[in-house]
DNA sequence: GTCTATATGCTGATAGAC
DNA sequence: GTCTATCAGCATATAGAC
């Protein structure tokens, strides 16, 4: 999505406005398209169906935010890891923030054409916390990792629509090593 | 949704059902009725709109979850407020794990009829969660009580769907006060 | 209270000109 | 590549018999 000025970049900018305020499923291709300015005929020259469009949307955004988080981890300084990943995560959610909430909103569905896709994805991630905290000296099991994922996402979203005044480095001390998780087991 | 005998009860079931996998908007009258096992007819008697049925499921799903919660609470022994409140949230995804699906699902969605009752009910819950907090004497504030609960939900799912086997014990001691989240700031 | 049958608007998708 | 015009099906909701 980095020149908007392409149609199916507008189309997929549009796609996921509309979506973090209705959800997936309660936004219409007619809406997409007067949004994007163009009609709906070109939104079908660009995707071949609705589906397609949030199928791109979701894989490209979670593929942007797994490479930052972990070039994040991996250029740490010893013991930073589990900050520079949520520093990283929250970073994510600000600079595309309606992408995050179509993604979480589709996070627990399980009859979608995407969900192979999504899964995957959220293993990744899972995966790369769980790196972070093993690197950090963590326990970093499985639950341990879900337990923080679920911290940056709520803590994320929480700032974004009733804090916006909170900095990152207040939310990062919140769920970060300085924070509640201290003490490795 | 005590009696699912009644239509109006076997109505609500039936949608929870479905929009635990395919989410509300996707969730047609026709399937409602059709699983229920009424006709489309008996579904508007009970309920004036489609939105009325999810407000009404949404609403009495976290009242309940809600109450179980302060009752936790109040009820916890010095200190150990956190893990009650951990276990009666697990236990409440657990007991009806669809509505809980359909309700984080909607939980960050803005143009919806029942937002501002899920707004309200929102706050509660997080209050709860800072209330268990300090009474544990640990850091309270809104990043803290949101941290928490991104967790208990992210854990509670992540145990429903891919580890059954894990007890909530050992949930409670990755999330609660045996876990990373020991030391007081 | 529960049913069948029906109205009406909208939705995803296509055809074809420019 | 972008547009307008249009279709066929489906979704919410209603009417009215039993």
């Amino acid at each position: 999505m980095a020149r908007p000025n392409r149609s199916r970049d507008k189309v997929l900018v549009a796609a996921a406005e509309l979506a973090a305020e209705r959800g997936v499923s309660a936004t219409t291709v007619d809406e997409i398209a007067a949004r994007a300015g163009v009609a709906k005929g070109s939104v079908y020259y660009s995707f071949p169906s609705k589906e397609a469009i949030f199928e791109s949307l979701i894989d490209e955004a979670i593929a942007r935010v797994s490479g930052r988080i972990r070039d994040a981890r991996e250029d740490a300084e010893p013991g930073a890891a589990l900050d520079a990943v949520a520093r990283a995560m929250l970073e994510g959610l600000e600079a595309d923030p309606h992408v995050a909430k179509v993604v979480v909103g589709e996070l627990f569905r399980t009859d979608r054409p995407w969900r192979a896709t999504l899964a995957g994805h959220r293993a990744v991630l899972l995966d790369e916390l769980g790196a972070a905290l093993a690197a950090d000296g963590r326990p970093a099991s499985g639950v341990d990792a879900a337990a923080r994922l679920g911290a940056f996402i709520m803590v994320g979203f929480e700032r974004l629509a009733f804090s916006p005044d909170r900095t990152i480095d207040e939310c990062v001390a919140a769920v970060g090593s300085g924070a509640p998780g201290t003490a490795a087991r």
